[in-house]
DNA sequence: GCGTCCAGGTCTACC
DNA sequence: GGTAGACCTGGACGC
């Protein structure tokens, strides 16, 4: 356990709609940074490595979605120099999509048949970023070839046995490991705490890849062309097309063998007879009608199933 | 109770 | 360059 005992307190004021609630806490139940963050009575209590660096954050509204204000707080073990404190600012704004303007996409939903209806429910709610890749990439391969619930099981068993826990502001919140931690891990060991299967050796490679050759941030990602980013994504162990979809920043259409159910039926009224023999036909009917929005579609589809179902008279597999 | 199937993919060997 | 087959595990399902 680590206890961060040095904070400083910063608002941000991010670009309307800003709908913070919807952001921190996505109806489908995505986490912001970590499955054990604690969101009480408007406040979320999370906790994630910037760099190397362990965090405390504590986040909460002080605005409404046209003129938001998020208020910031943040733990750290050790006191700040104010160039980091000014660097650790732009993270959290950045990873709270708290910059991107959502004008161009709304523009192009409220045209569109399907993504108006979730402008309804979801009008305000952004996208929000890790800082590394790492965290992304083990929720990704944990996804691979599971149901979700055992896909959860294998997350949580991740951060509780080799995590970090952060003590602040009277919490604890456990984050993702480092590579450095899993790095030095056997697969064989890593595979039977975790109950992860062949996972584990993907896992090991994946942090050995991270430390021994470095790769961009997600920040850095964010700023490639969005296939240069998915490119380098594929360029690391145990991360497919569908994985570097997942972790790509802003871009990708990440369909598998769940959400090529709920986009065959929206697409063409059914779900396909076999579901990985259409992955390819439907993830390309969907670049097709959404472009450089295929992202912001399927998240914003993913986040409203429930609410789409109903509106659209479909029934559409809930995750 | 037991056997079989398959799930929010990726990698490798083989052609 | 394309593709079948292997890969952990555990819940669902049929019998």
């Amino acid at each position: 356990m680590v206890e961060l005992t040095r904070a400083f307190s910063f608002s941000l004021k991010p670009t309307p709609p800003y709908n913070f609630e919807l952001t921190v806490r996505k109806p489908a139940g995505w986490d912001l940074f970590t499955p054990f963050e604690i969101y009480q009575d408007g406040v979320l209590s999370t906790a994630l490595h910037v760099g190397d660096m362990l965090v405390g954050l504590r986040l909460s509204s002080m605005g409404t979605a046209d003129r938001p204000e998020v208020r910031a707080k943040l733990f750290t073990e050790r006191e700040l120099e104010p160039t980091q404190k000014r660097l650790a600012k732009q993270s959290v704004s950045r990873m709270l999509g708290a910059e991107d303007d959502l004008a161009e996409f709304y523009a192009v939903a409220r045209r569109d048949p399907i993504l108006r209806h979730t402008l309804e429910d979801l009008s305000g709610m952004h996208d929000t970023y890790s800082d590394g890749v790492f965290g992304p990439a083990l929720l990704a391969i944990c996804l691979q070839m599971a149901p979700l619930k055992r896909s959860e099981a294998m997350m949580r068993s991740i951060i509780e046995i080799y995590g970090e826990v952060a003590e602040f502001d009277g919490k604890r919140v456990s984050v993702w490991p480092l590579p450095k931690r899993m790095a030095a891990l056997e697969p064989v060991e890593l595979a039977r705490t975790c109950r992860l299967g062949y996972r584990a050796k993907r896992i090991v490679e994946l942090a050995n890849f991270l430390v021994d050759r470095g790769f961009p941030d997600m920040g850095e990602l964010a700023k490639l062309p969005p296939e240069d980013a998915k490119r380098r994504l594929m360029e690391l162990p145990g991360i497919g097309d569908y994985s570097a979809d997942i972790i790509n920043p802003r871009s990708g259409f990440p369909i598998d063998v769940w959400s090529v159910d709920v986009f065959g039926k929206l697409f063409y009224g059914r779900e396909p007879k076999n579901a990985r023999a259409a992955v390819e036909r439907v993830k390309a009917e969907g670049v097709r009608r959404w472009g450089e929005w295929s992202w912001m579609a399927f998240f914003y589809i993913a986040q409203d199933l429930r609410n789409l179902s109903k509106k659209l008279g479909v029934r559409l597999r809930l995750q």
